[in-house]
DNA sequence: CGGCCGATCCACT
DNA sequence: GTGGATCGGCCGA
């Protein structure tokens, strides 16, 4: 097994730390078994000046907290009531940098995760969407400020290598309320292998 | 302490 | 393509 580093979630540029997590594994072993998936789609947030970002301005509350923790840290919140979204903290302690993953291909733990989605049929399992993400690996809010090296949530490497011009960059979803920066090319996926 | 709103998804038409 | 579900966080009083 092949984990990400401390190295990897700290260096301080968020945006290619976004395009980097493309093609690597997201595991979770949360209560009902190992699930994973391939990285296929995240946004960055970069800190206090993204307005479309929770920590803008350097707002620091409960919630946001998270984010300024050493990088290599879950931060999890709820969306709508009802989703909670999964989002990776990067950059050093008091930077709240996070790359928000938006989308993953099942690998491991097919089974359970159609428990999970109430799905029988293997060809509607969706992992598009962070909320989907989120439902499929069992993530909760309450797993906000999970270390990333711990046995929980964790990612790793598989040698899976996303050529450059195989990315495609696109502004961020749901953030007309950031104005310019609602326009910034910081959402990142690929379609095929 | 009350009210509004959000980095959404799904079932339905 | 659209509206309903559904609730914690934040802000202003």
């Amino acid at each position: 097994m092949n984990k990400l580093s401390k190295s990897f979630y700290q260096r301080d540029n968020v945006v290619q730390i976004a395009k980097d997590l493309l093609g690597k594994y997201l595991f979770t072993n949360l209560g009902d078994g190992i699930t994973s998936g391939i990285i296929t789609e995240t946004e960055a947030y970069c800190g206090i000046t993204d307005k479309a970002s929770h920590a803008y301005g350097n707002l620091r509350t409960a919630r946001t907290e998270i984010m300024y923790m050493d990088g290599g840290v879950a931060y999890v919140y709820l969306c709508y009531g009802i989703h909670s979204l999964f989002n990776i903290v990067t950059n050093k302690i008091d930077i709240p940098h996070a790359v928000l993953i938006r989308g993953i291909k099942p690998v491991d733990g097919i089974e359970i995760m159609l428990k999970r989605s109430k799905k029988t049929d293997i060809s509607k399992l969706n992992g598009i969407g962070p909320g989907n993400v989120s439902k499929l690996l069992n993530i909760h809010f309450s797993q906000s400020g999970e270390s990333l090296f711990d046995n929980k949530i964790w990612l790793e490497d598989r040698g899976l290598k996303i050529p450059p011009f195989k990315i495609i960059a696109a502004p961020r979803v749901g953030v007309d309320y950031a104005d310019e920066d609602a326009f910034l090319p910081y959402r990142f996926r690929f379609t095929e292998f």
